[in-house]
DNA sequence: AGTAAAAGTGCATTATATTGCGCTTTCACT
DNA sequence: AGTGAAAGCGCAATATAATGCACTTTTACT
């Protein structure tokens, strides 16, 4: 049982030192998902997810929370504190 | 000086039982930018703005990334845990 | 009420994300 | 080495995000 933890998404699409492409292949082979398997789940393409985890894509935000849903992630937004 | 918070966004692209596009709105005019001030910020058209913030649209992580940037948010992704 | 700035919208165009298909390559296991 | 599953990739088609332009509507202030 071990805590949640964030990941933050940086301009590039990475995350802290990983790519969002990595995040999602690593956490789908712990789910042992093969990518038809995520693809199907998450009701998006195979060839769209084959794209990203070479990082190649731009997702939308419908297409990522797609796939952060069956991976058992969540989309955030950190708002930041306003420094006067 | 109050501490930094979190939105969730879900499948629709709503966060708690705010939409995005009053997120992205509230947070503009609390930085008392134009919609035009904030897309030229961003690098994002006008045009794309004003439409997200009228809840129209699926924006790209880019493009979403681009406001959040300006607006002082950043956009995370939250890994839970795997229960067995 | 009059005015200017800001915001909303219809239309057309461009860019690109999404998708399926077929084929090749890599991986994992015997 | 042989084999099947999984993953990668080129190509073409479709869907739609992103954009600019022009115009209308709303908002805010005097």
């Amino acid at each position: 049982m071990y805590p949640e933890y964030f990941l933050y998404l940086n301009q590039k699409g990475n995350i802290m030192h990983q790519k969002l492409s990595e995040i999602i292949r690593e956490r789908r082979s712990m789910l042992h998902l093969t990518q038809e398997d995520l693809a199907a789940l998450a009701g998006v393409g195979l060839r769209t997810l084959k794209a990203l985890e070479v990082g190649k894509g731009n997702p939308s935000l419908d297409t990522l929370q797609r796939l952060a849903e069956v991976l058992g992630m969540e989309v955030r937004l950190e708002v930041k504190r306003i420094d006067r």
